[in-house]
RNA sequence: UGGGGCGUCGCCAAGCGGUAAGGCACCGGAUUUUGAUUCCGGCAUUCCCAGGUUCAAAUCCUGGCGCCCCAGCCA
């Protein structure tokens, strides 16, 4: 069987209009800007998770559609949190999402001497001076909500000794928190990120990206501005809680005059039935309720490749949800649904039974095996064909089987006929229990008229179920995943979100039977396993057996409609 | 109760003064050797509420109500 993936694929959703898309629009139309560039810009201190998707998709799609372009920067102004490794599997992911950065690689650390100049120039302008008061002191004198702040008593140092200081604190002359800059602007402003925010602290600590260059760090709100600014950004998009530090990041570039893009932001992506802070992810990790950052259940780009999501389906989904300002909540059933319609036309299908029951055919010829040409797609040909062997003994889905049908059943049960798929039609003489009651095993008949599964004399099957031969089965370990969690928020209420873990989200088959094609499954390939779900293969097993994990469910109506094993 | 943001179908979301796109979900019906897929058809006289302006409002104005974010030397 050729392994999969190689062929046709849903094609891709057109990208709906939205607020920000429609600004660039204007912006490039009555040349307010020539060209559109932007930037995703994320702290490598975790992985990238299914809500950086959304933003890698809206940044690097608007430079694709509009002929721009769009860096990676990252946005590595905290030591104490960051990592190497980080910085490479995202990297990794926005490559492995389609999108290319070309020669645009860059690290906000590379700017930290520009930023230090300016750090300078604003002191000698009077724009900023040197902190002595703690942390403590700061939070206290910064005013709360609805009641202003009070001036920091080293407001009104002078410009010399400012500048003498912040150079004393760059030779490392202080300990860490012994003092920091701030910007001079407002402590009675209501906009809590104008009272006299802080531009650097003393961090002795040496940075993955910078060495050991330095022991004082900007923060944020004096590095993305500025970095946006050298890079020549247009269009510099971000989540709505950085709303309100749009007028420090436009305060910044006004006094230091320079180069000044416009931040806009959007809402950032809530999913249900899992959880997106990277603080939370780490905890899951930490904790070992997962494997890693890229266990299949989790939410990362990481996790979501490993489950069998493919790069297609996850711009798919990205362009399905839109952009827009008002917080929402995408329903987990919606990226369910993306990845289905990406591989419902490329994935071939193969049969595989996941709790064999076995059924003997009486009246089937014993020693013989017959061989059957099964389609790998039913609605595309050109994927080719297969061939399934058959034998007396065949496996079936014990939910296939029910002893006593409520109504609207249409497997297999007593006195009932039900079709093995492309093999033959065969009926249900008898069943044969344990000791203990348990059904081991379902006599059938079969009808050697219906070769290839059809009724000659028209007679209507309602059920069609697959099956494996008992003696050609291959075993193979099939992981079936689940929500990771049980409520649509797990973090509401307050409420410890762990307290709503799934507890079933992971069910290891250890002996799957699947059909012989299956053996030589390709690692990272997909297929359907035929009335059952779409299933990625792993990593290969030590005794050469291929693992499968199970990336969807396919759409199920019997029953309430819900999720079947 | 300071500042910022948001309220259009069950969930997202277009719309930007001219009489409610689309997707998902859902409900019918057709085809089907996957209860899958595909295919047709249905699904907001109404846009948080109340007033007002206008020939005409989801779109403009006024006043309410509700939800989210901000008091890290995190981003």
């Amino acid at each position: 069987m050729e392994s999969a993936n190689s062929t046709a694929s849903t094609p891709e959703t057109a990208a709906t209009s939205n607020f920000i898309r429609t600004i660039v629009e204007e912006d490039l139309k009555n040349g307010k800007h020539k060209t559109v560039v932007t930037r995703f810009p994320p702290e490598p201190n975790g992985y990238l998770h299914i809500g950086h998707a959304k933003s890698i998709c809206l940044n690097f799609g608007l430079a694709r559609d509009f002929g721009g372009r769009c860096h990676l920067r990252f946005d590595d102004t905290n030591p104490a949190k960051e990592e190497v490794e980080y910085a490479e599997a995202i990297k990794d992911n926005v490559r492995w999402l389609g999108f290319d950065w070309g020669e645009h690689l860059h690290y906000a650390s590379d700017y930290f001497e520009q930023l230090y100049q300016w750090a300078e120039q604003l002191i000698r302008q009077g724009d900023a001076y040197v902190e002595d008061l703690s942390a403590e002191e700061i939070r206290a004198y910064r005013g709360t909500l609805t009641e202003p702040g009070k001036e920091s008593p080293c407001r009104s140092r002078t410009s010399e000794d400012n500048l003498a200081l912040f150079r004393r604190m760059r030779a490392g002359e202080f300990a860490d928190g012994a003092k920091v800059l701030r910007a001079k602007i407002d402590m009675a402003s209501p906009n809590l990120n104008l009272r006299d925010p802080v531009m650097y602290r003393i961090l002795h600590a040496p940075h993955p990206h910078a060495g050991d260059k330095w022991c004082i760090y900007p923060m944020y709100d004096f590095a993305h501005g500025q970095s946006d600014s050298i890079e020549g950004i247009t269009h510099s998009i971000c989540t709505l809680e950085f709303a309100d530090h749009r007028p420090l990041y436009k305060w910044f570039l006004e006094r230091l005059g320079i180069y000044q893009p416009h931040q806009y932001e959007f809402a950032r992506l809530n999913l249900t039935y899992t959880v997106m802070s990277k603080r939370k992810l780490l905890q899951l990790v930490q904790d070992g309720d997962v494997s890693g950052w890229d266990d299949p259940r989790m939410p990362t780009l990481s996790g979501l490749r490993k489950r069998g999501y493919t790069p297609e389906s996850v711009r798919n989904f990205c362009e399905q949800i839109g952009v827009g300002k008002s917080d929402s909540w995408i329903d987990m059933s919606i990226l369910e649904e993306a990845v289905r319609n990406d591989l419902n036309v490329r994935a071939p299908r193969a049969m595989a039974v996941l709790r064999p029951l076995k059924v003997v055919i009486d009246n089937y010829p014993e020693g013989l095996t017959e061989e059957f040409e099964a389609a790998n797609h039913p609605n595309d040909p050109a994927m080719g064909t297969r061939k399934v062997p058959f034998a007396r003994e065949v496996y079936i889905e014990r939910d296939d089987f029910l002893e006593e049908p409520p109504k609207g059943f249409f497997r297999l049960s007593p006195g009932r006929e039900v079709r093995l798929r492309y093999a033959y039609i065969v009926k249900c003489e008898s069943v044969v229990k344990d000791a203990a009651g348990n059904i081991v095993e379902v006599r059938c008949s079969y009808d050697p008229a219906s070769r290839g599964g059809s009724a000659p004399d028209g007679r209507k099957i309602k059920g069609t179920i697959h099956w494996v031969s008992a003696r050609h089965a291959v075993k193979a370990e099939v992981r079936l995943y689940d929500r990771l969690f049980t409520v649509p928020n797990p973090d509401k209420g307050g409420q410890d979100f762990k307290a709503f873990i799934n507890q079933d989200s992971l069910r290891i088959v250890e002996d799957a039977c699947l059909e012989p094609a299956l053996a030589k499954a390709a690692s990272g390939s997909s297929y359907q396993f035929e009335r059952q779900g779409y299933f990625h293969v792993g990593s290969t097993s030590a005794d050469g057996t291929p693992v499968f994990n199970r990336t969807a469910t396919l759409r199920d109506s019997w029953g309430s409609g819900g999720k079947k094993e």
